[in-house]
DNA sequence: AGCACGCCGACT
DNA sequence: GTCGGCGTGCTC
């Protein structure tokens, strides 16, 4: 039997099939090691076959199967050719998708765990009545043992000494047994279950996703219409009929709350993967998957790659999320591979949002989706009322805290009577920028061409673009001088500005700065809830699907911040931003309120969101977006080339942009715009970058598929070029 | 991606 | 003479 392998290197000039002899506990889509030139080196057998196509003299054996479990189903091998098509990746780069990285490597192995229990052979009078009554350390054990049956080894050493366990042993009145045992993570995490009789408007929903003729259901619900407890149904569902299901949410810090949920209802069945996880824990979660022994995948949108089988449905949650598009290579969508996952497992793809984003809303309007609307809350409370302040008569006035006159009292009202507020701002640390006030200097990264945020809590200048960090400034290093302006509040300096105000008030911070650590999100979101805290301040990470009963007012700080960026989608963004935020207020039994800060209040943009108006909105925006020549009405596609080296950089472009000129000249009418051009941020990590930035009419495939192959092929050892197909962001 | 093989310059 | 620079080519 022959083996055709891919090898573990993510490089053009090995990503091709090598045969290898395998012998009969080798299947396809087994991890194997293989030697490969002088080294061996990890695979995975993408097919078996009884004759082989390279000279057979020159075949090598495979020298073992890694896991004895092949590690990627059926399914899942025409997933990776699917993914290595779709986005133009190496194969062991879709591969490596499908595993997680302590797979491979044979970094993390399984738990076992050692166990003692009496020896069956023996009763418990027979045993006691042969220790002697002084050996008291060995009769506690034989007590314990005799009443739980099992007992960890490590218990038993640490109560009564390792000797007492050892002479036991000798004597042969117990006996070690050694069992695997699974990581758990989040052990801590109360299962919460809220489980309610579904609604009329629930139930239909329900419904309508499982019923309905079309591939993919959009549930469109407001903030707090229980479209959650949909899901959970749909799962219900899915999993009473024998089959798995994979949620997704937009972030880890969510992970928790809904674990809680499905831990409630399912038990040991849900299994949670994502990167917050120690490898162990992932590890064990991904096997309990792989093995059968969850049907449930719960995590951010790796989790679209879960080893499950018969999958009985896909649900990706806050759908509109930028999350749920990879923003490093390999750049895939989630929503288009679980689809892709739904035709192959002939089950249902349910995406859930109180603020669609615009293709979806569009793919509805025009039939390709079933659209389901939940438009009434749960508890019957109108949705909160969003007042907003006009920062610009703040300044008039003389007021220079972030905070507008109405927040503060506000905020001063909420606490006051007991409850909890949400301040957002979408800005980390304290500053943006540090300015000297003399000759206007402002600290820039060395390797990037932005400038420096300032973090207090470190006393140190941040770049956010490569994570380096300088120390603060004493004096400018112009002109020397030391009056030092701060441009641009931050989360921390808000923190700062807030327990000045309100020095009674306990004040908690959740952003990328104070959630690294393990299981960062949850312990602050934890203490939040469990009303430690009276005000969390945060990024947009505290925007998304909390459910925090106590909080009556949301304060949202430079709420058009995210309309100054000179982005296609920062319109959707900010609409999609504001109404997240807002529906934190007023979750439970208390009618909530937000207070929204602008300098532009008479923006379209927060005029909708205002008046919780999506359908005005998202018609308007499409109306342009089609006028425009903008996605879903058409395709960005840009193609990057960063180097260190500038001159190489210009050249690759130059050619580059030859190269797609002729394309474009063959396909005239399918180019609504085409230049080339240096980035927005032209210096990255020391690289220089330029772009070639087109839109074409909207599902070229064959254009598109033509434009990577003819990109990718400028590519060097020292200027890469790869090509984005509607990023995120356009720096 | 690695790594060996191989063919030219400056050192003990 | 030989150590070592990194260009070229191969891995079933």
């Amino acid at each position: 039997m022959y083996a055709e392998v891919i090898v573990d290197i993510a490089s053009s000039e090995v990503d091709r099939i090598f045969e290898y002899e395998a012998s009969e506990d080798v299947y396809a889509g087994s991890m194997v090691s293989v030697p490969f030139g002088v080294k061996k080196i990890e695979g995975v057998v993408m097919r078996l076959k009884e004759t082989c196509s390279f000279d057979p003299a020159k075949i090598k054996k495979i020298s073992s199967v890694l896991e004895e479990t092949p590690v990627l189903t059926a399914e899942c091998l025409e997933l990776v050719d699917f993914v290595k098509n779709r986005y133009h990746v190496p194969t062991a780069a879709a591969l490596r998708l499908f595993l997680p990285a302590e797979m491979r490597k044979g970094r993390v192995k399984a738990k076992n765990v050692t166990f003692y229990r009496l020896n069956p052979s023996f009763s418990v009078t027979e045993i006691t009545a042969k220790i002697p009554a002084r050996a008291t350390a060995q009769r506690g054990i034989i007590d314990i043992l005799a009443q739980t049956e099992k007992c960890v080894s490590s218990e038993l050493n640490e109560k009564f000494g390792n000797s007492a366990v050892r002479a036991l042993l000798a004597k042969g009145y117990i006996n070690a047994i050694t069992e695997r045992e699974n990581r758990n993570p989040y052990v801590s995490l109360a299962a919460s279950d809220k489980r309610l009789v579904l609604t009329p408007q629930q139930q239909a929903a329900v419904q309508s996703a499982e019923e309905t003729e079309k591939r993919v259901t959009l549930l469109h619900g407001v903030t707090g219409s229980g479209k959650t407890e949909v899901y959970l149904n749909l799962i219900k569902n899915a999993v009473d009929s024998g089959k798995t299901a994979i949620m997704m949410v937009p972030e880890i810090s969510l992970t928790p709350q809904m674990l809680s949920q499905l831990r409630a209802r399912f038990g040991n069945a849900a299994a949670i993967l994502h990167s917050g996880l120690s490898q162990g824990e992932r590890y064990d979660e991904w096997w309990r998957l792989r093995s059968g022994e969850a049907r449930i995948a719960i995590g951010a949108r790796s989790a679209v790659f879960a080893p499950v089988e018969n999958v009985g449905v896909i649900i990706i949650d806050e759908e509109h999320d930028g999350s749920y598009s990879s923003e490093t290579a390999p750049r895939y969508n989630t929503a288009e591979i679980a689809a892709e996952r739904a035709v192959k497992n002939g089950c249902k793809l349910v995406l859930g949002s109180a603020t669609p984003s615009i293709d979806s809303f569009v793919k509805a309007m025009g039939g390709e989706y079933n659209l389901v609307n939940m438009p009434s809350r749960i508890n019957k409370k109108p949705l909160p009322e969003i007042i907003i302040s006009d920062m610009r008569l703040e300044i008039r006035r003389g007021n220079n805290t972030p905070f507008s006159s109405r927040l503060r009292s506000e905020i001063a009202e909420c606490l006051s009577s007991g409850n909890q507020a949400i301040i957002f701002l979408n800005r980390r640390g304290y500053s943006q920028t540090v300015i000297c006030q003399e000759c206007g200097y402002v600290a820039k990264c060395d390797a990037c061409d932005v400038s420096l945020t300032y973090h207090m809590d470190a006393n140190v200048l941040k770049c956010h673009y490569c994570n380096a960090t300088y120390k603060m400034l004493e004096a400018c290093p112009e002109c020397g001088g030391v009056h030092i302006r701060y441009g641009g509040t931050g989360t921390e300096r808000v923190v700062k500005e807030l327990s000045k105000l309100f020095p009674e008030a306990k004040i908690l911070r959740m952003d990328n700065d104070t959630t690294r650590n393990k299981e960062g999100h949850f312990k602050i979101l934890k203490e939040f809830s469990s009303k430690k805290a009276d005000i969390l301040v945060g990024t947009q990470m505290i925007a998304k699907g909390h459910d925090f009963p106590s909080v009556t007012l949301v304060g949202i700080l430079d709420a058009d911040m995210s309309l100054y960026f000179s982005d296609y989608r920062s319109r959707e963004r900010t609409f999609q931003l504001l109404t997240q935020v807002s529906g934190r207020s007023g979750r439970a039994d208390k009618q909530g309120k937000v207070v929204l800060q602008t300098y532009n209040p008479d923006n379209p943009v927060l005029q909708y969101a205002v008046r919780y108006d999506y359908d005005g909105f998202i018609r308007e925006e499409a109306k342009l977006r089609k006028a425009t020549g903008f996605p879903p009405f058409a395709d960005i596609v840009r193609v990057m080339v960063v180097s260190e080296d500038d001159a190489k950089a210009v050249d690759v472009l130059r050619s580059l942009y030859a190269a797609i000129s002729d394309i474009k000249s063959k396909n005239a009418d399918k180019f609504i715009f085409f230049n080339k051009m240096k980035s927005p941020i032209k210096r990255m990590q020391n690289k220089f970058r330029y772009q070639v930035l087109m839109r074409v009419s909207a599902g070229q495939k064959e254009l598109k598929n033509k434009i990577y192959e003819t990109s990718l092929t400028f590519s060097t050892k020292d200027v890469s070029v790869y090509v984005e197909e509607n990023p995120n962001n356009l720096t």
